[in-house]
DNA sequence: TGAAATATACGATGTGTTTCGTATATTAGA
DNA sequence: TCTAATATACGAAACACATCGTATATTTCA
């Protein structure tokens, strides 16, 4: 199976290993399992068969230089996260930002995360 | 298969058939294959299996006294919104509510977006 | 009343995901 | 040096998803 022309968003496993991944990278197989496995026991070789996988996506880059071979991702955390939630706007929201806002924040909120939220509206004013 | 107890969030397909089912429920299977095919050209019996699927899932609740079951959903939209956030809040966001609105707003959210949810925060903060 | 229309049930296929075992190559150390 | 450790490659199994064809039962109406 080829996957060059692979578009979309990271699976949930997919995710799971990124996000060990930008902790950690530039990090080898055999990290990546060992923190992994801290998570959610999985074998070695499944590790390794989702990177090969993720890497002929093009989620994550390979330098093969050494025999242990290096891998690290090709999209920050904050560009996946966006391609994440553009996505379930496009599938769940219509596109509507404030609504998925609200559901996000939902009955009752906390005051921390109110004023965190005000603070981001404001900075965002302020770039104009 | 049994699917009774199925947990999780519906896929990109069910989801869309749910969206068109919220919109003219309670429905036949017929009624949701005309609709859906105004958007997207599927088989009658595509349909009429994914909402069999779904019913399996306890996604949809079905009518069978009448010939033509007659479908509707189980979870309203607000509430399928809220699992899907929360799903997404858990498995790329660690949970942080004030990142995925940063997510979902981007560089260059428009007036009215932040109009919108400045109103919604003020809303919730009269509830206390 | 019998053929056409319409309904569900069921099985099967193609694809993608997730998992791992085995084969094989390379490296390191006793 | 030669065995143990460690690496990748590859194939395949188990599963879920998405799609549809065919079988069969029921209803409608000319």
């Amino acid at each position: 199976m080829t996957r060059s022309n692979y578009k979309g968003v990271p699976t949930a496993a997919e995710l799971q290993l990124l996000r060990i991944l930008w902790g950690i990278e530039p990090a080898t197989v055999r990290e990546v399992h060992e923190k992994m496995n801290e998570y959610n026991k999985v074998g070695y070789t499944t590790v390794l068969k989702m990177l090969q996988i993720m890497h002929e996506k093009g989620l994550v880059a390979r330098d093969e230089s050494s025999r242990a071979h290096i891998y690290k991702a090709i999209y920050s955390e904050e560009q996946t996260q966006s391609s994440l939630v553009k996505d379930m706007l496009n599938k769940a929201f219509d596109g509507s930002k404030s609504n998925l806002v609200m559901r996000a924040l939902g009955k009752s909120p906390s005051a921390q995360e109110l004023d965190e939220i005000r603070a981001l509206l404001d900075s965002l004013d302020k770039d104009k």
